[in-house]
DNA sequence: TCTTTGTTATAGTTTTTCTAGAACAAAGAG
DNA sequence: CTCTTTGTTCTAGAAAAACTATAACAAAGA
């Protein structure tokens, strides 16, 4: 798995590598039961510290992404055809979701336009291709 | 306007501020030429210091939605009909809206319920309830 | 001229981010 | 059973961000 971080950025590293493991999520580039690298492996990889990548893992574990163990390390447990999400995800999404509309809409991008995009994007997962109704697998 | 900030919460309060002052832009609560109120008065309005307030208001002005001056004070110069975005900016919010996307699909979330939530939160703005392929006024 | 309002400067505290090194604990590999 | 791998926890420190507090400056309308 190739990652590629911004060390300037104004988005924290332990925030970049979440937001880049929940997208290769989406894009089925990781499945469930797909092992991420050992923290110290990929901190070296990334030439960043060990409790960084920590931090992420840590974060995604919170999320309900991914399990850690021991020996095992950190394993996928969730992705678009898991199951449904836990009660709350969902409305949490959406208010995140309501601001970063907001600013499209404020912006004077045309509505329409935001939709074409939100489509485009969601068709381009392997999970958003066809109506899902119930959960496969 | 009223506003209400989490002090305990995650999101920095300049932050938060600028979130709130963008939805309601893109509620229509906010319409081109509105008056913030002054930045020593929404601080202690808020119970906040005055230059959180000027961190928000500066944002906004990067973003292009509110015009700064003296004794004038904030006002807002972009809302929905205003006029198409500068070049750039619906690629740049495409960008996070990806991520977003990404994380609502990874958690499971069936992605034709996500186009809903989509539509229903634009159709809740003035803006998205009718088709705009030209801007009006 | 006075007052309002943004702007800038200085300074200090607290929290977050990131790094560094070390040790511990579980569990699979051999 | 021993060794090694991997997450977990601890301590510590540096740097940056966030927030507060005061004060003074500057423009512009009343």
């Amino acid at each position: 798995m190739i990652l590629t971080l911004e060390v300037d950025g104004d988005v924290p590293l332990y925030q970049q590598l979440r937001d880049r493991i929940v997208e290769a999520i989406a894009d089925g580039r990781l499945h469930v039961g797909d092992s991420l690298p050992a923290t110290r492996q990929l901190a070296a990889d990334l030439g960043i510290n060990m409790h960084t990548v920590n931090k992420a893992y840590d974060l995604l574990r919170r999320e309900g992404l991914i399990r850690l163990a021991r020996r095992t390390g950190a394993v996928v447990i969730r992705d678009a055809f898991t199951g449904p999400p836990p009660a709350g995800v969902a409305d949490e999404w959406e208010e995140r979701a309501r601001t970063l509309l907001a600013e499209a809409v404020a912006k004077g991008l045309d509505p329409s336009d935001v939709t074409h995009r939100v489509q485009r994007i969601l068709d381009g997962f392997p999970a958003g291709s066809s109506v899902r109704p119930t959960p496969e697998r």
